[in-house]
DNA sequence: CGTAGATTTCAGAAATTTCTGAAATGTCTG
DNA sequence: CAGACATTTCAGAAATTTCTGAAATCTACG
């Protein structure tokens, strides 16, 4: 292996997350390798380096590109590819999110989205397409926040994380010199789109 | 099965989408199953709507109230188990991210704090300790951004989310009148808790 | 082109997870 | 406390996912 107590012991970490984190073992050592390590890595030495097989480690770099969590690097001199993790950790926040997002949220929308179209042609079943309903309109409301968020560029995003609830008592406060337009705090529901 | 299309597609797309969630298809669909459902479900109900044998769905009710996702009704006259979801959508919202941030990462949080107090000792591998460092503040800035919002009650939750980045041309008018205290914007690091 | 790496593909082996039926355990009622 | 259900446990079967080694493909260079 060649690690240092350190490197092993977050990489071995990384590998038993990886199965709840939807990435496989191998796949979240891969990450890890490379998260810590100061020069990009060539297929060879991450083989050397976890002692799984090539061809695995093969797969489980396109994965990671796949994800956009590891870049493709081409030293001078050599012929061999070498992977790196990107610099910026909030870039690896949002690809993170952001796949997360399209794997685990945008699906389910969708197919809400479908079943909604589907049903309003008969009048069944009220109850079940009004929860369907409910819950389509409280995924936009997240993602929308979401998509708001993402818009935002990494010093105003830390700005508002950072300020945390704080941000609450500036509401009030805000609200009287800033018009916001449309009504506040109802359950459910987005920029009053479905006003009416 | 005893399904209406509608009832059975969602069900059945629950199912499917189980394994990118952390949970398996069997589990899935009885979520589904329930968050439909008018009224509770006892375990044999689920057992012939989904078709799967009796052992699993006790199982997999066993993990849904682990998860906090599905509780335990007594109805009238009936000895046996009825199940149902919380009605409060914004409820099962808080479980589901609160049991993620659990499963995902706190452990990590740990595992990482642990490495730096380990690391601390010898003053070996500047570069893996600084990448670990700056790892774990991330986290400590999105997980303590995650508690305030977390205290906020859910009306004002949802004017939050509801203002999105409108927020954003907000803090600027804000901060003139509100005295926030500390500088804003520091790339990682919060409330100036390690200042010293 | 031909050759020497480098990388990917893929069929089957290994490991892990999920699911089942049978047995064990729990619980209410008379 | 016996009988009737209801629920849970659990060992092994089934299904799925992960991993490997060998073969195939790709790519740069003489």
């Amino acid at each position: 292996m060649n690690l240092s107590t350190l490197e092993q012991e977050f990489v071995l970490h990384f590998g038993e997350m990886g199965s709840r984190w939807g990435i496989n073992r191998t796949v979240g050592r891969i990450y890890a390798l490379l998260f810590l390590s100061e020069d990009p890595l060539n297929a060879e030495d991450i083989t050397d380096k976890l002692g799984v097989s090539r061809s695995n480690v093969s797969m489980g770099l396109k994965e990671l590109q796949a994800w956009g969590l590891v870049r493709l690097k081409h030293l001078p001199d050599d012929r061999r590819d070498h992977f790196a993790t990107p610099d910026d950790l909030w870039e690896i926040v949002r690809t993170l999110v952001a796949e997360r997002k399209k794997r685990e949220i945008d699906p389910t929308l969708t197919k809400l989205r479908e079943l909604e179209m589907q049903a309003r042609s008969g009048d069944a079943e009220p109850h079940a397409q009004a929860k369907i309903r409910e819950l389509r309109e409280l995924i936009e409301l997240l993602t929308g926040w979401y998509d708001d968020m993402n818009r935002l560029e990494t010093d105003r995003l830390v700005q508002l994380l950072a300020l945390g609830s704080k941000l609450q008592s500036l509401i009030g406060k805000a609200e009287k010199i800033v018009p916001l337009g449309g009504p506040l705090g109802r359950p459910v529901g987005r920029k009053g789109k479905e006003a009416g």
